[in-house]
DNA sequence: GATTTCACG
DNA sequence: ACGTACGTGAAATCA
């Protein structure tokens, strides 16, 4: 007989993996973990909605060993220990999805990728269309006709024609490449070096795994010496590696497709799992009218605030014309002067088809709506976000760069509680609750557990928050700072984040590929060398092999008091032993590999396919920007592996990237603010600082100082702008603390300038408990007169530290506003948008054919940013990549 | 969650 | 006697 429709087959496990790392780790009223499940629960009603499909099989493994096992005894065998908080959840995922209703299988001895092919073929030869729904790349062995592969992760339908595209070969020889590969999370041992290339190489001139056995058996001219002997060598472990991978499609189960037929459960039972596993959202959502037991109304932000109904609190969901409090709300709002935004990310909620966020809009009353990103297209919402009245918020540049990639731009003017309190003090935490406890602006209730009942009591609480700190930014003479850098600055960034920035995560992958052959080798030399397997990633085994077991010398120790194993140390310890060279070799690739490729990879967005970091505007105490998940400030460029990594960030079809820097900007910057003579000179002249320094502290003339001597000097230059001691200076240029203590002061001999600035800046910050940047930014410092010496020394060093960094920012924040500022006036002008910031660089994506006049008007702008007593210099490259740039001018 | 190391300006 | 240049963020290990 045969069945129409759509069989599912769904990997549980790696459902719930994917969930459990997705998800932050939420907990039911008892404490237990319940994010994976959630996220499973979310996944699985995602994917009935979105693809409506007629038959589902929920496919489990089970814990015990399996023929596989039997088969080699490795196998899976260094698979970490599942996490406890997973483990729990793992057991209760059968009752959860037998609870919404759907079929589940599970049968001792068989993994869940058996079932899966086992019912695909069955499912397949019964006339039924079938996808299989999983990451793990072994199920490609079955795709072909009515047979595919889903990967939600990717948000990709695998055909056969795509397994050839991504793979280089067809889906029949899918179990033979990674039969030739290994895979080394499983413990499938491969052919070594054989990679991917190497196997479609193999596969495309012989067809199958038995026939490039055979050819190089018989030594087939075609093949190389080498490659032949390894496969003769390894022709039993490619074998019994096929044998792991390929999936048993005769699982006796006694489970026939056409029972998983997709039938909603019954509502009591629905209802009575969700209440089970506290999936309240889920209740509120599917059942409006169950949740009758809502908590109490929690006290509100303080009197100003008017008593609110909370059954306003509705999601805004229009055209659904149920709702007439919303058509009051929406009027109310439409003719607001100010109103207040409150976002709450769902973390990676998109994946599971659901709102990535919710937005609260509160007005000043305390009325609230709820948005969700399908309403950002709502006309009536559109209007009012759009519109003239001024946008409030605690953190407005999270709701404005949802609401730009969503394809909104908020209107009016922009207040921001959260900067305007990093304007008072940039050094404070900056959660709304503790702010308006400090500035007397209203108490706000706890709600644990439920962000978005979070959200909207934030949205609310800005107003009276709002209205104490207007006030405090004009007593602390930071309300320009505010108002003309800061909220301009986060519609910059706002935009930034929005666009992304392009990476080539073919490129990333097939480099990782590159690196972790390199690892690999690292690892067995340096097993070699010590005698054993070790843990190069700790320190404490690491510890132990050099200090102990190999006897070298402790170079020095950690603030814990342990000896230290850094790369100091290790380049110390590099004559000794050949050892330490190679640790430093498999330190710098693995940094690479966990840090940038695997990092940057998790964090391509599925729906752009860029990646998209969150400028954190509150985060530093000088008024630099920081860069976070991923931080794309500091991209590796030092080193050439380094540089590979730099080249994965790419321009979109048709375009390059541009990239200015401010040349020397700290020292400019130094030199405005002491009016020094000799540096304010060297910098009107155009010289080169460094060797004018060189100069100064060596005694002689231009032509006479060398690499060496420029370099110190060059040293010198960034300890003064660090507040320097003879001591750091000395370790960091590795010469002795009497000869560091003479550059210092010759230094100061001759740029007195610099010293009388420094000793003026100590005294004011003494006077004043705080020091200032040229922009009005204040960094409050109550410890400078500190009875500890460390602690006294470093708050002066930060002292003169702080107005030199901050004024650099400053400067490039004014240059950003700016270039916006005059973009925004001839919005026709230029094609080019901007991308990154790294704190003395900007880089843009420019359409080609206008990169060079581009170019030439960004460096103007930002060389006017601010007037200085000495020039701004910027510089500016040009290229495909973020790596091969070509210098202009 | 603290510690260590290392990537950037 | 003490720690030692300013400002960041991420990953891995270990308690």
């Amino acid at each position: 007989m045969t069945a129409q429709g759509r069989l599912f087959l769904v990997d549980a496990h790696a459902y719930l993996h994917r969930a459990y790392h997705a998800l932050p780790p939420l907990r039911n009223s008892s404490g237990e973990p319940v994010g994976a499940l959630y996220g499973f629960a979310r996944m699985l009603l995602g994917l009935i909605k979105r693809e409506k499909p007629e038959f589902i099989a929920v496919c489990f493994d089970t814990p015990g060993p399996t023929f596989r096992h039997k088969a080699y005894e490795p196998y899976k065998a260094t698979r970490k220990e599942t996490d406890e908080d997973l483990k729990s959840q793992l057991s209760l995922a059968r009752p959860l999805v037998e609870g919404l209703g759907l079929s589940c299988v599970e049968l001792e001895g068989f993994e869940a990728d058996d079932l899966m092919a086992t019912l695909a073929v069955r499912g397949r030869n019964g006339g039924l269309d079938v996808v299989l729904v999983t990451g793990d790349k072994d199920a490609m062995q079955l795709v072909g006709e009515h047979v595919r592969v889903l990967h939600e992760g990717k948000n990709l339908i695998f055909d056969a024609a795509k397994v050839s595209e991504k793979y280089g070969v067809n889906p029949g020889q899918i179990v033979d490449y990674l039969a030739l590969i290994g895979d080394t999370s499983d413990n499938v041992p491969g052919v070594p070096g054989v990679g991917p290339v190497g196997a479609v190489k193999l596969l495309t001139r012989y067809g199958s795994l038995e026939a490039a056995l055979k050819a190089a058996k018989s030594g087939d001219p075609e093949l190389s010496a080498k490659l032949a002997q390894i496969l003769r060598d390894n022709a039993e472990k490619a074998r019994l590696s096929r044998g792991l991978i390929e999936l048993n499609c005769e699982a006796p189960l006694d489970l026939g497709v056409l029972e998983c037929k997709v039938k909603p459960a019954p509502p009591e039972t629905l209802l009575a799992t969700l209440r089970r596993f506290e999936f309240t959202s889920m209740i509120r959502e599917m059942f409006p009218d169950a949740a009758a037991s809502e908590p109490a109304l929690p006290s509100g932000p303080g009197e100003r605030q008017a008593p609110v109904d909370r059954s306003t609190f509705k999601p805004l969901e229009i055209p659904d014309a149920k709702v007439l409090e919303l058509k009051a709300w929406l009027k109310a709002a439409a003719s607001a002067k100010r109103v207040s935004l409150s976002i709450v990310r769902m973390p990676r909620m998109e994946l599971l088809g659901e709102s990535p966020w919710s937005l609260a809009v509160s007005l000043p009353d305390g009325r609230c709506a709820m948005a969700e990103e399908a309403d950002a297209k709502v006309p009536a919402l559109r209007k009012i976000l759009e519109g003239g009245a001024t946008k409030m918020g605690h953190d407005l540049k999270a709701a404005a760069t949802e609401l730009e990639r969503a394809g909104l731009r908020l209107g009016g003017e922009l207040f921001d509680t959260m900067l305007a309190a990093y304007c008072l003090n940039p050094s404070a935490k900056y959660d709304i609750a503790t702010l308006a406890n400090e500035y007397r602006a209203g108490t706000l209730p706890d709600e644990k557990g439920d962000p978005r009942g979070a959200g909207l009591w934030r949205a609310r609480a800005v107003f009276p928050l709002a209205d104490v700190l207007r006030e405090r930014l004009a007593q602390e003479e930071v309300r320009e700072l505010f108002e003309d850098l800061e909220m301009p600055v986060l519609s910059v960034l706002a935009e930034m984040e929005a666009r992304g920035v392009a990476v080539d995560a073919d490129y990333l992958e097939r480099l990782g590929a590159e690196f972790e052959g390199k690892i690999a080798e690292l690892q067995k030399d340096i097993n070699k060398m010590a005698g054993g397997e070790i843990n190069l990633n700790s320190p404490k085994q690491l510890a132990k092999l050099l200090f102990e077991d190999l006897k070298l010398n402790v170079i020095k120790k950690t603030p814990k008091g342990d000896p230290s194993t850094d790369e100091e140390t290790l380049i110390a310890l590099r004559a000794l032993h050949p050892l330490p060279a190679k640790i430093m070799d498999f330190r710098e690739l693995s940094k690479l590999c966990s840090t940038y490729i695997h990092g940057l990879l998790e964090r391509l967005d599925s729906r752009t396919g860029r990646v998209h970091t969150h400028f954190n505007q509150t985060g530093t105490a000088t008024g630099r920007l920081s860069s976070v998940d991923p931080n794309l400030q500091n991209i590796p460029i030092r080193t050439p592996m380094g540089q590979k990594i730099r080249r994965a960030f790419v321009a979109s079809p048709g375009r390059v990237l541009l990239s200015a820097d401010y040349s020397q900007i700290d020292l400019r910057v130094l030199a405005h603010l002491s009016e020094d003579p000799a540096l304010v000179e060297a910098f009107n002249s155009g010289e080169d600082v460094h060797l004018r320094t060189a100069c100064e502290i060596f005694n002689v003339t231009r032509d006479q100082v060398d690499a060496e001597m420029r370099r110190r000097a060059k040293a010198v230059n960034f300890g003064i702008v660090y507040g320097q001691t003879a001591h750091g200076l000395g370790q960091t240029l590795g010469i002795p603390f009497g000869k560091a203590k003479e550059y210092i002061d010759r230094y100061f001999a001759r740029c007195a300038g610099v010293k009388r600035w420094s000793a003026e800046t100590l005294e004011a910050a003494r006077r004043d408990g705080c020091v200032r940047t040229i922009k009005g930014r204040v960094r409050w410092l109550p410890d400078i007169t500190a009875k500890n010496t460390a602690v006294r020394q470093f708050n002066e060093r930060v002292a003169v530290n702080t107005p030199i960094q901050g004024s650099s920012a400053d400067i490039i924040k004014v240059a950003m506003i700016d270039i916006r500022r005059a973009m925004d006036a001839a919005p026709d002008k230029w094609g080019a948008r901007p991308v990154l910031q790294v704190h003395d660089e900007l880089v843009f994506e420019v359409p080609k054919a206008e990169a060079h006049a581009f170019a030439k008007w960004v460096c103007k702008t930002m060389e006017s940013a601010v007037r200085l007593k000495v020039p701004l210099v910027v510089d500016a490259k040009i290229g495909d990549n973020w790596q091969d740039m070509e210098k202009l001018k």
